[in-house]
RNA sequence: UGGGAUAUGGUGUAAUGGUAACACAACAGGUUUUGGUUCUGUUUUUCCUGGUUCGAAUCCGGGUAUCCCAACCA
C-alpha cells in the first residue's frame, strides 16, 4: 500500500520537499509505515489565510498518505484564550474542507507533564528560580556573551520539590517562582540557556478550571504533547527553527521519562494517555520529527494575529470578520469560495524562503473559481436613466438570461424589459473618448439579451443635465428587429454590450466595495521599521492604512432573481465583478459585498 | 561579538551534475451578446566571485544581501 502511494505520488510532476519526506518515510517503513500530524492552534484568536497554509498541508497531507490529523488546541495560557476562539476556529476548519480524527488539547497532559517535571527535579535537570524576570533576563546574556548562572541553579532537590509544589499551590504569587531546566547558560542557541518551562498564573483555565496554578510554556508542551499524541510528521513555520534542538532534547529527555516509569504510577491517567505512555516506550514509534516551512506572507497584508486583534479592538474594522481582513471568516463572508483559498496555497507552495506573494494570485485563484460557479446577474451600482423612446410606454417583454454560460445546465431566468431603464453612469459619454466603445449620442449599443439601440444624435437632444452639469437622463431609440434571439440581432456593431435594469422590475440594494486595507507593500516590515523609529503600533498601523478600503454604495439596483438567495450566495455582477449575498442582507434590504473585480476593470 | 536559515524573470514555484521551465503579472492579437472567459503569441530569469567537472542553478571555498533568535507568548 505505501509502495503505491508513494509511486503515484513520484508521478506527479513535483512535490515540496515537506511532502517528499513523507514518501521517504513511508517506503522506509518508519514509524511501523504509520503517519500522523496535528493542526496546533492556540485558541487565543480567529484563523487567518496563513493557518489555511497550514491547515492544508497538515490535514491534507494526513488524508493523501493514508493518515490521521487531530486538531489539538495549545491552551497552556489561560490569560489569552477563551472558547469563542475554539468553535469558530473548528468551523474555519470545515469551511475549508478538512475534517480532524480527534480534537486534543494540550491541557490533557497537564499531569503527565507536571509529572514529567518531577522527574526532571528528581533527575538534577529543572530547578526552582526565585529571581525576578529582570534579573533572569540580565542573566541570558545577549545573542553574542554568554549568560551567566542562577544563583539557585543548585538548590538541593528536596527544596526544588516543595518549591515547585508551592508554584501550584494557589498562594504563590505569579511572577515569583519559575522552573527551569538546567542546560547551559553560555549556549549559542539563546533557547538552551535555561529556558523557563514552567510559570505561575493564578487565572482559571477554560478548561481546567482552578485546578492547576502553574502552566507549562510553549517548549516545554509542543514536542512533548505530540510525543504523547503519537505523531509523526510535525510540521511548523520557520521561526520555530532554532526551537527544534530543544524540541528534540525534551522529546529524548521524555522517552527516558517513560522507559523509566515503565507501567508503574500510571494508574491515574486516563487509558488513553496509559496507552500513549506504553507507546512510548514501543521500539515501532520513533517519536515526532518537526520540520518547518515558510509562513504565508502577503503583500498588502498584515497577517500577525496581535496586530489583527488591534485592529478589531480599536475598531479599525467592523469585526474579525471584516470583509477587509485576511481571516478565513472574512475570506467567507467576503465571498471567497474554500476551493479558491486552498488552490492559491497549492500554487505557492511550501518551502524555507522568507517569500512575499503577490495578492493578484490569490485573486486570480478566486476569479478562477467563482467564474466556474457564481450566477451571473445584471447589478447597476452607479446608475443613471435611460428612456428608450420608442419603445411603448406601458409595455414589458420578460426575456431570457443565461445563469453561468460556463455551466449551461445551471440553466436560465427572466429578466423584464421597459421603456425606462438603468444603466451604469460610466457607461455614457456626452463626448466619446478615441477607444470608447459603450453609449454616446450617435453610437449603436447592445443591450445584453435584449435589443441594439441607438442613443440620439447630437442636436436631437441626446440627454438631459442638471445645474452642475451631470447628466440626469439619457434618451435613446431601439431597433425592434433585434430583440436577442431574432435573426436581426445576429447585426454586427460597433458599440459593447452593456447591462441594464428595468426601473419598474428591479430592487434597491447596498453595495459595499473593497480596496486593499494597506498602503504599503510589506506591512510587516513597514510596522517593524515605524516602531523602530518610536511609533506605538496603532499610530504605526494608523500612517499605513488606507483611508478609502471601504465604499459603500446605497444607491444600487439589482435584478429581483436574487431577491431570497441565502446568505454568500457566489454572484457575477456582470461586466462590474464577483458579488456575494451578505450576512448582513434581508429581503426588504439587500446588502452584497465586492469579492474581487473582474480582470482589466 | 554569536548562532540558525535563505538567495532561480516583476512575484511565487520547479528542474535532485546533463536543453533553465510552470503559474501569476505585463504586453500584442484572434473569438465573444460580460472590455469577462477562452485561444495564440511576446517580453523578462539562476546574488557576486573563484574552484571541481566533458558538463554546475545544483558540489566546494570566499564574499554580499535578507529573515529568525536575548517574552514568566505560542
Amino acid at each position: 500500500m505505501t509502495e503505491n502511494i508513494s509511486n503515484e505520488a513520484q508521478e506527479k510532476k513535483s512535490v515540496s520537499f515537506i511532502e517528499q519526506k513523507v514518501i521517504n518515510d513511508l517506503a522506509e517503513g518508519k514509524n511501523g509505515g504509520r503517519m500522523q500530524t496535528r493542526f496546533p492552534p492556540e485558541p487565543n484568536g480567529y484563523l487567518h489565510i496563513g493557518h489555511a497554509k497550514a491547515i492544508a498541508i497538515d490535514f491534507g497531507l494526513a488524508k493523501k498518505y493514508g493518515g490521521q490529523c487531530n486538531l489539538r488546541f495549545d491552551d497552556t495560557n489561560p490569560q489569552k484564550e477563551d472558547t469563542e476562539y475554539v468553535n469558530a476556529i473548528e468551523q474555519d476548519i470545515r469551511w475549508l474542507g478538512f475534517e480532524w480524527a480527534n480534537i486534543y488539547y494540550a491541557s490533557d497532559y497537564f499531569q503527565q507533564l507536571w509529572d514529567f517535571a518531577v522527574w526532571l527535579i528528581k533527575q538534577g535537570r529543572a530547578y526552582v528560580d526565585e529571581q525576578s524576570a529582570e534579573e533572569i533576563a540580565k542573566q541570558k546574556g545577549t545573542t553574542t556573551s554568554p549568560g551567566t548562572n542562577s544563583p539557585f541553579r543548585d538548590r538541593p532537590v528536596g527544596e526544588n520539590l516543595r518549591l515547585f509544589e508551592f508554584m501550584n499551590s494557589g498562594k504563590c504569587e505569579p511572577g515569583t517562582l519559575v522552573l527551569r531546566a538546567k542546560i547551559d547558560m553560555a549556549h549559542p542557541n539563546m533557547l538552551f540557556r535555561d529556558p523557563l518551562i514552567y510559570r505561575v498564573l493564578n487565572i482559571p483555565h477554560w478548561r481546567t478550571g482552578s485546578q492547576w496554578n502553574a502552566y507549562p510554556m510553549y517548549d516545554f508542551t509542543h514536542g512533548q504533547s505530540d510525543y504523547l499524541e503519537g505523531v509523526t510528521h510535525s510540521w511548523c513555520t520557520l521561526e520555530f527553527v532554532e526551537h527544534r534542538p530543544l524540541y528534540d532534547l525534551f522529546v529524548t529527555w521524555m522517552k527516558e521519562w517513560a522507559m523509566d516509569i515503565g507501567n508503574s504510577n500510571i494508574d491515574n491517567y486516563s487509558e488513553r494517555l496509559q496507552s500513549s505512555i506504553l507507546n512510548l516506550q514501543s521500539s515501532t514509534y520513533q517519536g515526532p520529527r518537526q520540520t518547518e516551512f515558510n509562513k504565508l506572507n502577503l503583500n498588502y497584508t498584515l497577517m500577525s494575529k496581535r496586530n489583527l486583534l488591534a485592529l478589531v479592538k480599536n475598531g479599525f474594522v467592523s469585526g474579525w470578520d471584516d470583509p477587509r481582513m485576511p481571516t478565513i471568516c472574512a475570506f467567507r463572508r467576503r465571498g471567497y469560495s474554500p476551493e479558491s483559498i486552498v488552490n492559491f496555497i497549492d500554487k505557492i507552495g511550501y518551502t524555507t524562503y522568507d517569500a512575499l506573494n503577490d495578492f493578484a494570485l490569490l485573486e486570480s485563484a478566486v476569479r478562477d473559481d467563482l467564474n466556474q460557479r457564481a450566477t451571473r446577474v445584471a447589478a447597476v451600482v452607479n446608475p443613471v436613466k435611460l428612456i428608450i423612446t420608442n419603445y411603448p410606454e406601458g409595455q414589458v417583454e420578460e426575456l431570457t438570461a443565461v445563469n453561468n454560460p460556463e455551466r449551461p445546465e445551471d440553466g436560465t431566468h427572466t429578466i423584464e424589459f421597459s421603456r425606462e431603464l438603468w444603466i451604469e453612469r460610466d457607461d455614457f459619454q456626452t463626448v466619446a473618448e478615441k477607444k470608447f466603445m459603450r453609449l454616446a449620442p450617435g453610437k449603436e449599443v447592445r443591450l445584453k439579451n435584449a435589443y441594439i439601440i441607438k442613443c440620439n444624435e447630437e442636436g436631437d437632444h441626446p440627454y438631459d443635465i442638471d445645474a452642475e452639469g451631470n447628466v440626469t437622463c439619457i434618451y435613446a431609440t431601439y431597433d425592434p428587429e433585434t430583440r436577442s434571439g431574432m435573426p436581426g440581432a445576429d447585426r454586427k456593431i460597433k458599440g459593447k454590450t452593456l447591462h441594464w435594469l428595468s426601473c419598474g422590475h428591479c430592487l434597491p440594494a447596498e453595495v459595499r466595495m473593497y480596496e486593499r486595507l494597506w498602503q504599503v507593500e510589506n506591512p510587516r516590515d513597514e510596522l517593524a521599521r515605524l516602531q523602530g523609529e518610536g511609533l506605538s503600533a496603532i499610530e504605526a498601523m494608523q500612517r499605513m492604512m488606507n483611508p478609502d478600503s471601504l465604499h459603500v454604495l446605497t444607491n444600487c439596483f439589482v435584478e429581483k432573481f436574487v431577491r431570497d438567495m441565502p446568505a454568500l450566495s457566489y454572484l457575477q455582477f456582470q461586466r462590474i465583478g464577483y458579488f456575494n449575498v451578505d450576512t448582513d442582507s434581508t429581503p426588504e434590504h439587500l446588502v452584497f459585498n465586492k469579492t474581487v473585480g473582474l480582470k482589466a476593470r
